[in-house]
DNA sequence: CTCCGAGTTTGGATCGTTCCAAATGCGGCA
DNA sequence: TGCCGCATTTGGAACGATCCAAACTCGGAG
């Protein structure tokens, strides 16, 4: 029966070590589970620890030792399932190694994206995982953070010119393979005519997705009309607003791949809007595989990229850069899966 | 044209004092923007921070001030979009107030509750933010984080008998109110057997929304069969499976007011596995209206609950309890709307 | 009876910042 | 010249932990 006298102070090592009548350093021996303390006096210690309510002071215990227990994950948009997944997975395995996720939103915006690494920073990590803003840059990323703290950028490649000290690991996804599976899906479907819808070219996972449709669409001898690379911005709203876009000039498509889920998802709407049933008038491909896909009608064949799988792979490599900080540079490309649901259908026999 | 040298060690007040000749407290002073330091001594200073890349060592200042620059963020489930949005929500206002985010997710362990508590409250979080894992209880809560750091608790009450010095304020949704406007709606569509599905009766907000159902259901005069009250886990999955209880004895409901969302598109499923055309046969209510709800066929008619206006909420009430520990203890309800969509059509005249 | 060494324990300095009381410089006034 | 007050600057002691070299205890060997 212990009796809690609410007790305003933090309680110390000191504090303890007075209450036990040894000197700080045992008790923090103690604490650190050290060998060289004596079986009974660690018993005495643990039950005053235990007694007065002790809680480490970590922050204290990294000043001295030069250490950092936490890692900074800085991510351009929460709200969208993907990256709260993602999330989840880093900060599951961040946590296992025992250090603490900070958790930084950019909301997409760079000029956010600088103050929040320049507030992550002060705290210290021991590294960060950044999801870059659309248009954010190597000179300013670094600007805000410095060159000391190891970096692992997930998702994005930085813009601008890199200065040659620069140096970070990358996990990416294969964009590129990625869209060419699903081109080459639709062209076996028995599509000729397909376009390549959303997003915006400033990003790089555009310009690979992109890269992996013209690909395929070059391998069969596929013409692309230019009418048929339409940009929005990735939501489902902009999506919807551009699909006129795709039918301003024939010839029309009779097929799409979208630049991710949410415009693939928009596009059904627009599509709807005109009076064309998606997966029966017009076929359509996404990419993420977020909850909805599956759910939405007709479900939207996608490619998958295990969010949660990539969160933890992309903490087990930053874990890995802290155990040895002169490795060299990598870049790793996780692999993606097309699932084939109802949305790419043959095309409309007219 | 600066030339940044490579240094490996970190750079500090000293460093920066000793560089432009004056002490370490000038240079802390001009840090803090410090009335006190003349113009022209604040100009060199600046000059060396910028010079030399000065970051600030947070950790280090609050050590000395006995502060806290951060703010503790434990959530049951991160790969829920209701809780991802949360927590986008509490981390603009957290980052807007100075302070940083640390997450922790429990992924509706109780032990893993435990674990994750006691590592963030090493960090010196000024409050914490907890929605509870599934049949957490005030003791154990207590018992990892102790009774000096401002807890305030969103979603869920927590289990188990409350000590009498515990206190901490609340955030939760109206959850008895919005299953009551959802009843009253089907109701009001015409409905007379109406069931209650999915949950588990040990949470707290599963007993306030059978509360809302069972309310209505009285004030219109109208009988509950006992069989019209199934229990399953909150996911698609589960709720699917246990579709088949509702129409094990007659007479069967003709339409069903859901836990939340996951068990209503979960119902749906398992309603058109039987041959019945959700939104046609059968009428459906949902609860936390996620991005898939608008989505699904037929849409769901569901209650909003702004997730992302009430993580800000519970970031604002978190910094109000700080900076004011004394103030009496506050229980706030969120108020829900009731969204009509297709899924909630009047019964089918058989 | 002294000395040795293994097993424990400890005081004091230190990490990078802030606080505080005291010191400094300097123009003005008696 | 001496003294006051204002504006500025500063050395040294904190904050709560860890590191390190030195010290203590004690049984056994010489």
């Amino acid at each position: 029966m212990q009796s809690i006298t609410p007790v305003r102070r933090k309680i110390t090592l000191s504090d303890v070590a007075a209450g036990c009548g040894v000197s700080r350093a045992t008790v923090s021996l103690v604490l650190r589970g050290s060998p060289l303390v004596n079986k009974h006096t660690r018993a005495r210690v643990e039950e005053e620890l235990r007694r007065q309510g002790y809680v480490y002071n970590r922050a204290a215990a990294n000043l001295r030792r030069r250490t950092s227990s936490s890692i900074a994950l800085v991510l351009n948009d929460l709200t969208n399932p993907f990256f709260a997944e993602f999330a989840a997975g880093v900060d599951a395995v961040v946590g296992e190694a025992g250090f603490v996720t900070l958790l930084g939103c950019t909301s997409e915006s760079s000029t956010r994206e600088q103050a929040v690494l320049g507030s992550l920073i002060e705290h210290g990590p021991a590294g960060i995982i950044l999801s870059p803003a659309e248009g954010s840059s190597a000179q300013q990323v670094l600007a805000a953070m410095g060159a000391q703290t190891p970096l692992l950028l997930f998702n994005r490649e930085l813009g601008g010119s890199l200065p040659e000290y620069a140096h970070w690991d990358l996990l990416a996804l294969d964009n590129q393979h990625g869209t060419r599976l699903a081109t080459e899906h639709l062209i076996a479907q028995g599509h000729r005519r397909i376009a390549f819808f959303g997003g915006h070219s400033t990003a790089s996972s555009y310009r690979q997705r992109q890269a992996g449709y013209t690909e395929a669409m070059q391998s069969a001898g596929l013409r692309i009309e230019p009418h048929w690379q339409v940009e929005c911005a990735p939501t489902r709203l902009d999506a919807a607003n551009q699909t006129a876009a795709l039918f301003a000039t024939a010839p029309a498509p009779t097929a799409a791949v979208c630049y991710n889920d949410a415009v693939a998802l928009g596009l059904m709407l627009g599509l709807s809007q005109r009076g064309l049933r998606p997966g029966r008038d017009f076929a359509l491909t996404g990419f993420d595989d977020i909850a909805e896909a599956a759910m939405s009608t007709p479900p939207l064949t996608t490619l998958t990229t295990a969010p949660l799988a990539r969160g933890r792979q992309a903490a087990e490599l930053l874990l890995l850069r802290l155990r040895d900080p002169a490795a060299a540079t990598r870049r790793t490309i996780a692999p993606v899966q097309l699932v084939v649901r109802a949305s790419s259908c043959p095309p409309a026999t007219v």
